[in-house]
DNA sequence: CGGGATCCCCGACGATACTG
DNA sequence: CAGTATCGTCGGGGATCCCG
């Protein structure tokens, strides 16, 4: 679905999380620092999340677009949902998962 | 992250998206046909889904749990927000996308 | 009908070197 | 510093067969 096509790759959310937490445009060295990610896959991402005017880049760095200043408040109570689900019954972890944005957990 | 990695999977949103327009209970093959898949990726995602909460399994088939309810509230909101993405500005499609929830959509 | 077992393949990701 | 190019890998997903 073409939502998850934007949002379920590699670095999508934890590229948009560390921009909304930003208060001034990041570097794209920052980002890739910040997301601890490699130039390759955050390239890759902020190509996507550019066209679909998520992010944008003006001459000081990267940061949200309008659209992505929406999409994080529409994402919000997702996570927050999310949070809730890690740290539910029985189902140990929750302490790793706390933010719930951050890269694919490894599976074994 | 912990939430991708539940929905961030082939077919999971879609899964949760039949089911919650299902009436009545739905049978393995009538998920299957329903969410166009195969056994190995539907068994997969419905374990998955399953011991995270979001489905159950009654006598009758799967239906959404407790949890699966209130994810698709939460999710509600993301998904007109994918509506209006995909429909914005320039960039045509926005036909066969719609309905935003399904099989991420082949790229080339 | 439910669903486990196999097999294969392709594409996403990671690392890293390189250019302007 | 910004971004591109290259390459190898690894795992998820598709298809299918089949058994209880």
């Amino acid at each position: 679905m073409v939502l998850l096509d934007l949002l379920g790759r590699r670095m999508a959310l934890r590229i948009l999380w560390e921009l909304s937490k930003a208060q001034a445009p990041l570097t794209f060295r920052a980002l890739q620092e910040a997301a601890e990610t490699n130039p390759s896959v955050l390239n890759a991402r902020l190509g996507e999340l550019r066209d679909a005017d998520v992010v944008e880049h003006d001459g000081e760095g990267y940061r949200l677009a309008a659209q992505g200043r929406s999409l994080v408040t529409v994402i919000r109570p997702l996570h927050a949902w999310a949070e809730r689900w890690a740290s539910r019954s029985g189902k140990e972890s929750a302490t790793a998962s706390q933010l719930a944005i951050g890269k694919r957990a490894r599976r074994k």
